[in-house]
DNA sequence: GGCGTCCGTTGATCTACATCAAGAGGCCAA
DNA sequence: TTGGCCTCTTGATGTAGATCAACGGACGCC
């Protein structure tokens, strides 16, 4: 299988992929931060940051479709690319590849509705609140989390500007936040959690204790 | 297959799904209209308009873990419901089953990643423009298009609130559209266009003639 | 018929956030 | 070191859209 695939390098700020470019490669990210955006007139904004391990654009391949998001790389990045053709070889004869690309797109769906979900009705500080909570769970659980990516980067993903962005993560300090350039010191994670009512169904995170009010 | 799954029937208004629920059903609308939407604290936003012939909510039924909408009915509606245990059975042993769940799949989480696109990086009324093009080609190309939903259903869908959609439809009236009741006639399709810059990158729609600029 | 209720529209105001503009600090090269 | 550049922050102002409030029409019920 992986013979036909390439293990590729790239440093960061390459531009892997294109908005509406025939979707040719399944892209497996293994190591790195990958900035998936999407413009529109003049504006573009993220819609994902990918961190590993997580194919992406699966979709596009599945359906032989163009991709709806350009691909650039924020780190330098490990990257598994697949053919299309291979992989449409390999779901037409390999179950258990079939399988992890059933559950995997399946997550990629559960996300990115949760994305929309936080978009529509969360404000600007309740974003950020479970965004840092997110981060804190993905990276261990310790007080300081440190940001994915840039200032400009953070705050297109969490839908405002990078001005918003600073003066929110002031706000939040009176919820128990405190930031130094890309980390934040979390001294009062219950006070974020009663500002962002996080919780499964609408973040990136484990059924852990409590989720939302009630 | 059929023989363990029901066919079912609900009126309008009929609650179907509660958000958070353990996902033991997966439902095929055959018939009617359908929305799904979340909750925050005491808000609601409606995340998707689902018309048939769609599965949905497949993802929580691949992975077994909770529902992340809530499903209630439109319009009176003719359900297909196949319980969660079924259909793995039916997709560890049927392959044909298998490949239209990936594909339904991947056709959910694309149109999920447009919503969220368009409601990034678009404003209101370029939202409801580009949502009356989509219409429009949904309902076969004629000049009056049919709301799909009342006006605080439309409004929500939108993002935006049901006062607000009242005043971006009267402004819409000067790219050439004129609202009655809810019915759309859509005068001057061209002007529309050129105000949303419609894409089949950011619309459910048909890759036709022009996308977007470039 | 009269009357409540629901839904949509319209108007007035308010607010979260964007935009515009100006510093402040870090980093690199010469 | 100095100067240029870039990112981030902070402040002042502008604006899209939310909220609050009032009204009008459609529908159902008694």
């Amino acid at each position: 299988m992986v013979e036909a695939s390439y293990l590729q390098r790239f440093p960061a700020g390459t531009q892997l992929i294109e908005e509406g470019d025939p979707a040719e490669m399944l892209h497996i990210l293994l190591e790195g931060t990958v900035d998936l955006y999407g413009h529109y007139k003049d504006k573009e904004s993220t819609l994902i940051l990918m961190q590993p391990v997580r194919a992406f654009i699966l979709a596009a391949v599945v359906h032989d479709l163009p991709y709806l998001m350009s691909a650039r790389t924020l780190t330098p990045v490990r990257i598994l690319m697949i053919p299309a053709t291979v992989t449409q070889q390999l779901l037409a004869s390999d179950r258990a590849f079939y399988a992890a690309m059933l559950r995997e797109l399946a997550s990629e769906f559960r996300r990115t509705l949760k994305s929309l979900k936080s978009q529509k009705l969360r404000d600007g500080t309740e974003r950020i609140a479970a965004f840092l909570l997110e981060l804190q769970q993905a990276q261990g659980g310790t007080e300081t989390v440190i940001l994915p990516a840039d200032r400009k980067t953070v705050a297109s993903y969490l839908g405002m500007t990078r001005e918003n962005l600073s003066r929110s993560l002031q706000k939040i300090g009176s919820y128990g936040a405190a930031v130094r350039g890309s980390e934040v010191v979390i001294r009062d994670p219950e006070a974020l959690r009663a500002h962002a009512a996080p919780s499964p169904l609408m973040d990136d995170i484990e059924d852990g204790q409590l989720g939302g009010e009630e």
